[in-house]
DNA sequence: GTCTATACTACGATAGAC
DNA sequence: GTCTATCGTAGTATAGAC
């Protein structure tokens, strides 16, 4: 930001990352810039210098929000737009890494602030949501839509389309149900065990709907 | 609530109902228990008189979630309990009526705000999440996982309650990434076309999940 | 660039009139 | 049972020292 190498890291950095944990467990108005300038262990006017205010930091998140998650995408996606699948069969293996990857992300706690966050928007869509669609939905889903028409190709676009909300949603679910999903598996916390499960069945099913009758 | 029919709805409800849509949307430390009693027409000091605080008010709007989810279910698991399919085939129907029934149900505006109300306690469950999973979730999941085991009788236990967070994850993302699925299927807002194919994407990856191969 | 101090608004809870 | 009035606290924004 400054130009300055730091052993610590960004003050920028730091606030917004603060802020995507208290603006996903509370919200855009109930969390509070001073509680996420006290845990970024500065001033709470450091908020409107950096980021203009309250609504600037938001804005902040959603697009860091789009670098954290671009960049671990960026080798799945850079394989299939340079080397597009031709068989069914490769199609099916480079969708099921990318589903993979979404699974195993949404199982870790990292992801929880993420989801919060992207989730109310969702319903409630603002700038950031268009900052977040555009900045990594649109690309990953637009890159995932060609190798399901080659590895489903008897099915149109738009049924292509709301197969593909069917796999996210598969995935989805593991972050956005969570306690469900712990007291439905019946464990005391998802443990790596339960994960592997969860995976596993989750690659099963999608392989099932990615494979032609 | 007091026993005397009225020709509006008892405050008490009122008050509920207004108090799921800012819950949801804002979040518990968002909302505003004025703001509350506003969108009610009365005074806020009638939380404290009906609900003794907006604690209180919180739980109250999670044991109407689940007055209003059981009661929509209540057909549906009424006739599983009194008449359980044997058959694979009876089975997979008894399912897929469920499934579409909750996907419809999550494709209305009323689910917006139980959707965001519920998908934040799934994330830092407080007591008004063990009100929603004894409430409904256990009994729904419980209810189904018999009709699963008999639709796939190669599963076992662990794996059949995977596939059910699978089944459920199709349907949930229709809700919570709703401003996705509109985008990625090319629509201005979902119409009554677009749900419907949908509903039917739904069902047919559904169907294909919980038929042997 | 980061701090302290402060202005102004809105919050939840509660007391007391009716 | 519902209202108004008020208290103490906490919110964002901003000005100005350093």
């Amino acid at each position: 930001m400054n130009g300055q190498l730091s052993s610590r890291q960004d003050l920028s950095l730091r606030l917004v990352e603060a802020a995507l944990e208290q603006f996903g467990r509370l919200g855009f108005e109930g969390a509070s810039t001073r509680d996420i300038a006290r845990a970024s262990g500065t001033a709470m006017s450091s908020i409107t210098y950096h980021f203009g205010g309250k609504q600037g930091l938001y804005l902040a998140c959603a697009d860091h929000i789009v670098a954290v998650i671009g960049e671990m995408y960026a080798p799945l996606v850079e394989a299939i737009r340079t080397d597009p699948p031709r068989t069914a069969e490769t199609a099916r293996m480079r969708l099921l890494a990318l589903l993979e990857t979404f699974a195993r992300f949404l199982l870790t706690p990292r992801s929880a602030d993420f989801a919060q966050f992207i989730t109310r928007e969702q319903q409630h869509p603002t700038e950031a949501f268009d900052r977040l669609y555009e900045g990594v939905m649109r690309p990953l889903i637009e890159t995932a839509i060609g190798p399901m028409a080659i590895a489903r190709p008897s099915l149109d676009d738009k049924t292509c389309r709301a197969l593909a909300m069917n796999l996210i949603g598969m995935a989805l679910v593991l972050r956005l149900g969570r306690a469900c999903v712990v007291r439905t598996m019946q464990v005391d916390d998802l443990d790596e065990d339960t994960a592997e499960m969860l995976v596993a069945g989750l690659r099963r099913s999608a392989e099932t709907l990615l494979t032609e009758a």
